[in-house]
DNA sequence: AATGAAAGTGAGTAATCACTCACTATTAAA
DNA sequence: TTTAATAGTGAGTGATTACTCACTTTCATT
C-alpha cells in the first residue's frame, strides 16, 4: 500500500476533513476495484474489508459509482501537474537541448508516476471501456491538454533538425506506443529484465526510428 | 454485426449442430459483454435480447462464465492458425526474403483479423484483467507457442543482417508495441487517418530503429 | 455541561441476480 | 405412428444487490 499509492495516500492525508474511515474506505475500494473490477465488487465488501459499516459509504458517496470516481480522478487531475506545469516549461526551452536528454526525463517521470500509483491506474484502464464519465474527464482533463504541450515540444526539437519531419502527432504516438509497449510488458506481463539496459535499448530504438532522414 | 464478427460467424455456421436460439445466445451476450462489460451484463438482459427464455440459456451453458467462455475461447484457438501455421513457414525461408516485407504482411495479417473480430478482440481485452482462466488459456493457446516462433523469425532475419544484434525479444516488444499503438489509436482513440500513410510511416519508423548497426 | 451538527450504524427494502426444475414442443429415428 | 431424446420454457428459488432511514455516537463550540 504504502509504496503503491502514493496519489491515493496523499489525497488522504491532504484532506484533513476526512476521518478515519473514510479513508479507510477509499482504501479498500481501490484495493477491491483493482482486484476484481468495479462491477464484481460490491458495497457490502467494501464495508467488510474497511471495517465500517455499509451505510457509512452511502454517507458519504452517494451511489457506488461516485465512489468509483472519487478514487479515479484526483488521479487524472494530479497527471497534469508534474508533465504540464513542471516538465514541460523546463523542457521545451532550457534544460534539454537534445531530443534524448528530454525522452530519458519523461520516460523516468512517468516511471515514477506509475510505480506510486499502480493501482488506481490499474482501475482506470479496466473500468474506462464502460464508463462514459470517465471517457469524458480523461479528454476533459489530460487528452488534449497535454497532446498540444507535446505537439509544440516535438515541433521544438523538430526545428533544431534533431528528428525527422513527419507529423508530430505521428511521433507522438510511435513514441507513446513503444513507451507504454515496455511498461505494459513489465507491469501486466511481468517480465524481469534489466530495467536500465532495456529504457537504454528503446531509446536506441526511438532516436535511431525517429532520426532525421540524410 | 456481419462484418465485425466473422469468427463468430464462422463458429456458428460451422456447428451445424448448434439451433438458432443458440446462435441468437452467443450473438446477443456477444454484443452485451462487449458493451456493458462481463460483470455488468445480466442472464435475463443476454435472453430478452435474444428472444429467448432465460432457462434456454442455462440448458447450454451451465454457467455465466461458461457463456463467455464459449465466446472467447475459439478466438485464441484461431488466433494460431493464420500465424503459425500458414505464414510462419512460409515466411522462415521462402517468401519474404526482406524483413521489412514479412512485417507489412503481418501487419496486414492481423489488422484483417482485427477487423473481422472487433467485438470478440474488446471483450478479451475487457474481460482479461478478471479471469484467471482467460489468462491461462491465452498464455497456453498464443503465449509460449507464438513467442517461440516469433524468436526464430527474428534471429532468422538478425543471420541475414537485416535487423541489429539486440535479444530477440526487445525486439519483439518493440515491434509489438508500435503495431499495438497503432491499432489502438484506431479503434480505441477512433483516429481518422489515411490508414496506407501511417502503416508505411510505422514500417519506416520500425525499419530504422531496428536498422544494425554500422 | 449543554448543544447542534456531523459521523457512524445496521436492520430493512425492493429490485435484481444467477440458476433450477417441472413441464411442453420439436425433432428425428424406428 | 409411436418413442425417446433433445430444445425450449417461464415461474420460482434463495442469495445478493445498491441504497435508505431512524437511530446512536462522537466531537467541536459555546
Amino acid at each position: 500500500m504504502t509504496e503503491q499509492n502514493h496519489l491515493l495516500e496523499e489525497v488522504l492525508q491532504e484532506d484533513k476533513s476526512l476521518t478515519d474511515k473514510q479513508r479507510q474506505i477509499l482504501i479498500a475500494a481501490t484495493e477491491m476495484f483493482a482486484e476484481k473490477g468495479f462491477a464484481a465488487t460490491s458495497t457490502n465488501e467494501i464495508a467488510k474489508k474497511a471495517g465500517v459499516a455499509e451505510g457509512t459509504i452511502f454517507r458519504h458517496y452517494k451511489t457506488k459509482k461516485e465512489l468509483l470516481l472519487s478514487i479515479v480522478t484526483p488521479m487524472m487531475v494530479k497527471m497534469l501537474g508534474p508533465i504540464i506545469i513542471k516538465d514541460m516549461n523546463k523542457v521545451l526551452d532550457k534544460e534539454y537541448e537534445h531530443f534524448e536528454d528530454f525522452l530519458r526525463a519523461m520516460i523516468k517521470n512517468r516511471k515514477e508516476f506509475l510505480e506510486k500509483n499502480l493501482k488506481v491506474v490499474q482501475i482506470f484502464l479496466q473500468e474506462i471501456p464502460f464508463h462514459q464519465e470517465l471517457r469524458e474527464q480523461f479528454i476533459e482533463h489530460v487528452g488534449k491538454k497535454v497532446l498540444n504541450r507535446f505537439v509544440q515540444i516535438i515541433e521544438h526539437y523538430q526545428q533544431k533538425g534533431q528528428i525527422v519531419n513527419i507529423p508530430a502527432t505521428t511521433i507522438i504516438r510511435l513514441t507513446a506506443s513503444t513507451i507504454m509497449g515496455h511498461f505494459a510488458t513489465k507491469y501486466v506481463i511481468g517480465a524481469k529484465w534489466n530495467d536500465d539496459e532495456e529504457i537504454n535499448q528503446m531509446i536506441t530504438f526511438l532516436m535511431k526510428g525517429l532520426a532525421p532522414e540524410e
